[in-house]
RNA sequence: GGCGCUAUCGUCUAGGGGACUAGGACGGGGCCCUCUCAAGGCCCAAACACGGGUUCGAAUCCCGUUAGCGCUACCA
């Protein structure tokens, strides 16, 4: 099949593949730029390839210095590391602009005299008739005087690219063959009237300059691929192997906006996941290994990545699913991996210091293990940590009004569970749940009867891990406190 | 309108002519476990867009239709 033989071809050709993510900084670090990031880097890491950030900055009006940090610390996040120094396409404006003189020297390029009124004016009519409009190269009918003359006279004017007759295909990586009929190209603008490049020129220079065999981007550039590929021939250059990824849509089906929520990766960062599930979800969406296989470590990932799994249609964004795999990755990774992700969290929510985290290590390190089962993100697991860090805890209502319904009842049962609890001889599961059972026992009452109102007590929820887990991870002192605290608020 | 891309459960997907009674996952429903909630285990509902070919045989290959999406700038 095509696209594996190409696969094989850059990596087996002696050239190291050479990767690119281009994002114009417009706007903050998309969930879809992240996608064509993690792509192109898992090729390059796959593959001993290069993964190289160049940000397309030559729209001044709309780029912004904010944006451009925005990109660097999602990318940051979510650990895809680029190789050598950013590349800032701005930088290249010289270099564009000898591209684009060449192309004017060696006749694959003419400069264009009509304005953009003129033009807006004539795309108007061809509207009006129900036509397809196309530049009609009129200024390519001047004579060399009259455009000697114009130019002398300083009249303003673009570049245009003279396309040939023909056809211009090419084998995409995951469509395999696109071809368009150059018939329906018209002869697109390279060089603005203020002599500053457009997209596709810039983009061409710049893969050709850096190096880049390998172009892997969103597919709603399909359309600028055969202009580019006409670039890359005039400009006598060898193409790179382009594949074209599927978009990303939101859940009524058109491509992901604002509208549909959170779609910058920050928003996610903040939201409490975990980079690694943000990128495991990213990769389903367009990719498959094959088979069952779901849930995988970046490391995994690049193991099994494969231009083959590559999936064409595009996909739609699902938030539930991300969720769940935040929780398949927050009890997946290591303790120690953990810590330092939720440990910010902690701090803000004015839990606890970091000296204070610190100091109880160990503790803190099984507290994070108790919790995260039942979280979904890290914000969960700050919401269910307070009781263990508080001097003094809220009662939830609803927990009160179902756990103790009966106040004098569950002041007894609370009363003699205190009791229970301070003359426990050891302090381990082994030592407190027989004693919590025998308890319940001898009241004729069945176990949770006493489990509950104690958990009430000790978190003022009536959700929370199990009671002797939680007991041993509060420690005697606490518990007791708590009860104090519960049955002065009883008024026993 | 023109050009292009795409088409399997609601969603993400497996599937490369016979292994398909179409598999897995999310979400939904139910049961089990159980001190609550999760997690976990088990079960249920749920899809090959349509029409023609090709073939002994088509989810799989070809053509058309339909639908969705993208592009159609002196934006990127």
């Amino acid at each position: 099949m095509g696209p594996l033989f190409i696969t094989d071809f850059v990596m087996t050709n002696g050239t190291t593949p050479r990767l690119r993510f281009a994002p114009s900084p417009t706007g903050y670090l998309h969930v879809g730029g992240a996608r064509t990031a993690l792509f192109n880097w898992l090729y390059a890491r796959k593959f001993g390839g290069e993964f190289l950030l160049r940000i397309e900055d030559t729209d001044k009006a709309r780029s912004t210095d904010e944006s451009t940090r925005a990109i660097f610390e999602g990318l940051e996040w979510l650990g895809l590391t680029w190789d050598n120094g950013v590349v800032y396409q701005g930088a290249n404006l010289t270099r564009h602009q000898a591209d684009a003189n060449r192309l004017l020297e060696t006749g694959a390029a003419y400069r264009c005299f009509c304005t953009p009124a003129e033009l807006d004016e004539r795309r108007r009519e061809a509207e009006a008739r129900k036509e397809a409009f196309k530049y009609d190269r009129r200024c390519d009918r001047l004579s060399p005087e009259e455009v000697e003359r114009r130019v002398a006279a300083g009249t303003p004017f673009v570049v245009r690219f003279r396309v040939p007759e023909g056809t211009t295909d090419w084998d995409d990586m995951v469509h395999g063959r696109i071809a368009f009929p150059n018939k329906d190209i018209e002869d697109f603008v390279i060089l603005r009237s203020d002599a500053t490049p457009i997209y596709n020129l810039a983009v061409v220079s710049d893969d050709i300059a850096m190096g880049i065999t390998v172009v892997m981007r969103g597919d709603d550039h399909i359309s600028n691929t055969p202009k580019q590929i006409l670039l890359y021939r005039a400009l006598g250059a060898e193409l790179p192997v382009f594949s074209h990824l599927p978009m990303i849509h939101g859940l009524d089906g058109k491509k992901l906006s604002k509208r549909h929520g959170a779609t910058a990766v920050g928003d996610y960062q903040h939201y409490g996941l975990l980079p690694g599930a943000m990128l495991n979800f990213l990769a389903l969406l367009g990719w498959s290994p094959g088979g069952d296989r779901e849930v995988m470590t970046l490391e995994e990932m690049i193991e099994l990545f494969s231009v083959d799994g590559l999936q064409k249609k595009a996909a739609i964004f699902d938030p539930k699913k991300l969720e769940w795999m935040n929780g398949q990755h927050l009890s997946m990774i290591p303790l120690e991996e953990l810590e330092p992700r939720v440990t910010p969290a902690i701090v803000t929510a004015r839990l606890a210091t970091e000296e204070q985290l610190i100091d109880r290590r160990d503790w803190y390190l099984r507290l994070l293990d108790l919790l995260r089962i039942r979280s979904r993100t890290i914000d969960d697991i700050v919401r269910q940590a307070g009781p263990y860090f508080l001097e003094d805890i809220d009662y939830d209502p609803a927990a009160v009004a179902k756990n103790w319904k009966d106040p004098a009842e569950s002041a007894a049962i609370l009363k003699a569970t205190r009791e229970t609890l301070s003359g426990v001889g050891s302090w381990t599961a082994e030592g407190l749940e027989p004693a919590l059972r025998s308890l319940a026992d001898s009241r004729g009452i069945s176990a949770g009867k006493v489990f509950q109102p104690l958990r009430v007590a000790l978190t003022g929820m009536s959700v929370s891990p199990g009671i002797f887990e939680m007991l041993l991870q509060m420690g005697r002192e606490l518990a007791l406190k708590r009860l104090d605290k519960a049955l002065a608020v009883l008024g026993a």
